[in-house]
DNA sequence: TGTGATCTGTCAGCGACTGACACTAGCCTC
DNA sequence: GAGGCTAGTGTCAGTCGCTGACAGATCACA
């Protein structure tokens, strides 16, 4: 009973209030990040941003919580799409090859949902100013660490165990998510930033992990 | 021809001058911290902590730079310590068995120091104030991506790698490093937080990363 | 068309942090 | 021991991120 005259089923087209409410946050992700790829983060006020969609500030702080939020717009897109690839993996897969197949799968889509709101290109430019500002790094450090634990909980869920009595599925998800870590980091400072090198990046670093952590590897 | 009347080689007692600063450095550690694990991070001002130890507000961020620093200053005793611990190894161990080590030898070291600076109980008291607050779990997980790139330079020295070319330093101190967090956790937020209780929660963890990366652990 | 819920702008204010300047106190030389 | 030099401190003013309170505008819906 909520809208009259649409169909059954169909999404219900939004209200105007809702559509300029998209359309001014939009705006606002648009301009914040194509500023901070510009005169990177520290360099950009919340002033600037609000000024250059014209709305006040304090309209800005009601959309996102803070200057960080919005930086990390983009990206957190991409976090739900690989927890959405985890919980759809199918069951009796071993752990990390969830994890692996997770992170792999779901580039396509995210790359694909992410052009919807920004051009790739600037994602990747925005990427970088935020490995290279110890805030937004810190920030980036934290929501990772907020995505290993749910993904933990996926794990533990689909191997019956309780995440606070056996460690494991935190283990696992923590050793997985360094190296995560590396392989972007080692993506996004490299020449090729194609998807296909992305992926392969990852697993290389991937197969890695095993030998690195057994022994002696003076046999480079 | 610093000092008279000392003989040499002694350290030469720093003058009057330095001695104060000192002691007003430790003054606001001490009255941070305790602020801190009493008020929460949010709660504490800078003012709060400035007008515990009688001096303004600007001096507090000669000293510090930020209000951040001043609640990782015993963190960063222990990281450093670790460092150290790494630096001291014998050539020829085994890249994991190094970290382990120096993890694990490194914590009654630790231990003495800060009780040099503060009680041991008020420190973990601010620890579980680090780690329930998410600026300052964000902080510190940026600090020991640090540590992390610390510990993979020594690694690669001892290994004759070029860090830049193989990825492996990296990804071995990156799952380790990941592994550690979780047995930092386990152990601050338990019942014994003695250090051979977290002695024995850092081995068990580390012990379960081989086993919990191979396939399938149903076989609980 | 009018009524009520939502969204927005303005304003005032807090807390973290910084630059500039003046003042004080330890240091060092003569 | 008086002098100047330098380093440490306090005061002040200002920026930036962020929030609560209020008032006016805008849309939804009967």
């Amino acid at each position: 009973m909520k809208t009259v005259g649409t169909a059954v089923g169909a999404p219900p087209r939004p209200g105007l209030r809702e559509r300029k409410k998209q359309r001014t946050r939009d705006a606002l992700v648009r301009a914040a990040l194509e500023l901070i790829a510009a005169r990177g983060y520290e360099g950009t006020t919340v002033d600037d941003i609000t000024a250059a969609v014209e709305v006040s500030q304090r309209t800005f702080f009601r959309y996102f919580a803070s200057k960080e939020e919005v930086a990390f717009f983009v990206t957190r897109l991409a976090e739900s799409h690989v927890v959405d690839a985890a919980r759809g993996r199918p069951p009796g897969e071993a752990p990390l090859e969830v994890l692996r197949r997770a992170v792999l799968d779901s580039w396509d889509t995210i790359n694909e949902a992410v052009e919807q709101l920004v051009p790739l290109d600037l994602h990747l430019r925005v990427y970088r100013v935020i490995e290279s500002t110890p805030a937004l790094l810190a920030a980036h450090l934290r929501r990772a660490s907020e995505l290993e634990e749910e993904l933990a909980r996926i794990i533990a869920e689909r191997e019956g165990l309780d995440m606070d009595a056996d460690p494991r599925p935190r283990i696992l998800v923590a050793a997985f998510g360094g190296v995560i870590r590396v392989a972007e980091r080692r993506w996004s400072t490299g020449d090729d930033v194609s998807v296909a090198a992305m992926k392969e990046v990852m697993t290389t670093c991937l197969d890695h992990v095993g030998p690195a952590l057994a022994g002696n590897w003076r046999a480079g």
